[in-house]
DNA sequence: CTCATTTGACCTGG
DNA sequence: CCAGGTCAAATGAG
């Protein structure tokens, strides 16, 4: 399957931004002075537009240069961020086919949050149509982490998921992904102009800035954030992102690109 | 050989 | 008793 990032993507993400910023530049020079407020704005539009672009050209980099750790017969769902953005799947055609045998077949997984996750069960749910995966932090045993996860395909709509955490990751690991969502998604106390950015950029993915599936309570807020156009890689796979209410904060709401390229 | 997933059995709380 | 959660042996991939 072509990915966003891998196959021209990202070539044709560039190329959109480079438009807009063609155009605020165009929009700046019409506006000569008279409306500094307007000015402002479209210098603001272009400035964005263009670290957007760095954004992306590195970031493609970056992810697109990252293999998969060997040993992992069947891939982590949510274990790779730079799946998370960037590429439609991960898994095998074993896996596809396994999924397909449980239910899991269609769409893509959801995006990742950079922790390294163990399965450790699967459940079918009642009322489900699809079993409920288990999922603990790999360093458990290592590193005494608490982390766990829950993930399950929704009834209504089977390319999207429902990711519950529990727990706080107390492990030192950080991925290389993890690491990759902390390049681009900067602290918005510390760069407000990066958080406008970012939700330009992404497809509402909801993504922490730091410590990733950091909640601590098991009655989960559902802050309902689907993944669509166009870092999920394949436009039909939204992803929910159930979270803590007191980690609710910590995360960074990304509007959906296309309404900032319509 | 190592490590991750699968899956049936078991445990626990309502 | 039932549903959800966890354990652990079996299995498979690299």
């Amino acid at each position: 399957m072509e990915t966003v990032y891998g196959n021209g993507g990202s070539r044709l993400v560039v190329t959109e931004l480079s438009h807009i910023k063609d155009l605020a530049m165009q929009l700046q020079e019409h506006l000569d002075g008279s409306h500094d407020r307007c000015k402002h704005l479209t210098s603001q539009i272009f400035s964005l537009t263009e670290r957007s672009i760095g954004l992306i050209t590195s970031s493609a980099g970056l992810i697109c240069g990252r293999k998969r750790s060997a040993g992992s017969a069947t891939p982590s769902p949510l274990s790779n961020v730079s799946d998370v953005l960037f590429k439609s799947t991960k898994k095998s055609e074993l896996q596809e086919n396994d999924d397909e045998a449980s239910g899991e077949g269609e769409g893509v997984w959801p995006v990742d949050d950079g922790h390294s996750w163990r399965k450790y069960g699967q459940k079918p749910i009642l009322g489900g149509k699809y079993p409920r995966s288990y999922y603990r932090c790999r360093h458990r045993h290592s590193q005494g982490c608490k982390a766990m996860k829950k993930v399950q395909r929704a009834n209504e709509d089977p390319t999207l998921f429902d990711v519950m955490y529990f727990g706080t990751h107390t492990c030192v690991e950080r991925t290389e992904a993890a690491a990759a969502v902390q390049l681009a998604v900067p602290a918005r106390e510390h760069d407000p102009d990066a958080h406008c950015l970012l939700q330009s950029l992404s497809g509402s993915l909801t993504v922490k800035t730091e410590g990733l599936a950091a909640a601590t309570e098991p009655e989960p807020q559902c802050l309902n954030a689907t993944c669509t156009t166009p870092f999920c890689p394949s436009s039909a796979s939204p992803v929910s992102w159930f979270l803590s209410p007191d980690i609710a904060d910590e995360f960074i709401d990304i509007d959906v690109i296309s309404s900032f390229f319509e």
